[in-house]
DNA sequence: CTGAAAGCGCTAACAG
DNA sequence: CTGTTAGCGCTTTCAG
């Protein structure tokens, strides 16, 4: 790799015009034309561990996400890289599993690598953000918030709730169960509450304390409380999911027991990932992620743009998806 | 963030000394417990970037992938993450869109960031490769092979595309169509001619050119295949989906059309993401895409151990996958 | 076992 | 507009 001192001596400048060519800084035309052409004769790189030495930052956004296997989180990487791609920043993606732990590690990482900023879907209990915040490094919560001051984008998760029960109460379904996430997640709380303030609201009474299941994030979860409920003396006629792998894991286990939709009413908050299903046979309310990323990344963008405003949260709309919508997964 | 010097400084002790105890040399006990006092009331973490300018190299490796939006990766990937991790290895994910100029812009990016190595899934024609291979770094290719001499971690294509087709013909189905990928991309096409094999000899004569469809790797071109599919004269009985997401595409439209599988033979090479289909119903041809990840990391750790041997190309086993199978996805 | 000092490659004053 | 120079924080000879 070849370094600004032999670009310099090839093209007879000093070390500094090759840097101030490279940052696009005033050189004249003749030595610009120099510089390019030893650059490229050398194949010259600029090395960006120097670069951020010196500068005390660099192009690089760290990406934590619970769950890299969730078409959720996916979605939403893509939204975060495209934007970031769009000011010249790379994105490095980190899991952290929901482990606080990690997410520590990574975020020590993120800033012993002298990496620009952090866009953070916290994991059930907080990390250590402290330090990192006390830093100033701008770091900006997506999908939960912290117990800190800092930006987050956010989906109205009571309302998705809400507006997924309803459809079901609509079609006519009485009994309407609700498979939550773990105690203790916020968004999963959330959706629960608009659940069960539906229920509250148009349930025929018959709802038993047990159509509330707690499972774990995942589709074994959703398996698992979805048997449960099933076993149920008297069971729902119809179920809401808090999160998409939920529903999947609550839809292989109606279809094993014969009682597919729409004979059996399913609603999820999230999208159906590759799914078969028709929009009018399960519901789904559409979770933005992607714009979600976009959102996230553009305000990390402001921020190490300099921004120095109050933190700022912004809700997004959940809505039911339709036939005709083309979005995402 | 402290500096090793404010460290020193407050432990009474040279700032080598400091750096001696964060790399385990051989310090004396009583200096290395007043450099560990010192560190942690100043909460000192060694500057990542300033070590890599010296050492030049760091602990994270990159991981270049086409689409972080199909399962098949985000297993690959996690594969990496978890035996990257185990070395003490950190993951940065790049997705490249199956773009080589995406490709190449990452290769140089790993480059000048100074990466330990890489993982590539390399885009349908190759980036440029040549540049990071001649410079020495390691670069292990997974699921498809370069053109060059590097270690490669590849899935048996062919027989895991004859196997999808065996498949089917023995539950009895005669008129087996295949929705292959993009021509020119090394897994389709082996996969596509494993299909062909088969047909070749079990077909009863009557199946026409038309049955061999050329799509893009995603969901809607298995849609916009499975279509044409459907419109021929005589339409084929059963397909074999070259990869998870056309499969998607595909029973999709059989589901539209109302001829759901097991009334008409699906097949796919690859396993059919958060499925409520049985694989007694949906042959899959279970893909290894995180034991990829795990070998392809291994093999990267052992190069940049400093392991010389000649490159090595491992071929791993896909297999039918059964209700059995717990693995993966 | 420990300290002093050089330098990894780059950029940003500071002169000229 | 351009060259000289001083570090960014760390590791690593080289002496002691």
């Amino acid at each position: 790799m070849a370094t600004i001192y032999e670009v310099a001596a090839l093209a007879g400048v000093s070390p500094a015009t090759v840097s101030r060519v490279f940052n696009g800084h005033t050189v004249s035309p003749e030595k610009v034309r120099l510089v390019r052409e030893a650059a490229a004769t050398l194949k010259f790189a600029p090395n960006r561990t120097a670069r951020r030495l010196r500068n005390q930052s660099s192009e690089l956004i760290a990406l934590l996400i619970p769950d890299i296997e969730n078409p959720f989180f996916t979605a939403l990487a893509r939204g975060v890289e495209d934007r970031a791609q769009e000011s010249g920043f790379s994105v490095v993606l980190c899991n952290t599993d929901d482990d606080p732990a990690k997410e520590t590690r990574y975020l020590e990482i993120a800033m012993s690598e002298g990496m620009a900023g952090v866009i953070l879907a916290p994991a059930a209990s907080d990390g250590d953000l402290a330090q990192i915040v006390a830093q100033g490094r701008p770091v900006v919560a997506v999908d939960r918030s912290t117990g800190f001051d800092i930006d987050a984008v956010m989906v109205d998760n009571r309302a998705a709730g809400a507006a997924a029960t309803t459809a079901l109460f609509d079609a006519g379904f009485r009994r309407v169960a609700c498979i939550a996430g773990p105690l203790g997640i916020e968004s999963t709380e959330e959706r629960y509450l608009g659940w069960r303030q539906v229920v509250a609201k148009r349930s025929d009474g018959t709802d038993a304390p047990e159509f509330l299941q707690h499972a774990n994030y995942r589709v074994d979860g959703g398996r698992t409380a979805m048997a449960a409920l099933l076993a149920l003396e008297t069971p729902p006629d119809a179920v809401v999911t808090t999160n998409n792998l939920m529903g999947v894991g609550a839809l292989q286990v109606l279809a094993e027991a014969g009682i597919a939709p729409p004979a059996f009413g399913v609603a999820i908050v999230g999208d159906l990932p590759f799914t078969t299903f028709s929009p009018d046979v399960v519901t789904q309310v559409h979770l933005p992620a992607r714009h979600l990323g976009v959102t996230a990344a553009s305000m990390l963008m402001d921020r190490i743009a300099g921004d120095t405003q109050p933190a700022r949260i912004v809700v997004l709309r959940a809505r039911i998806a339709s036939d005709a919508d083309a979005d995402s997964v």
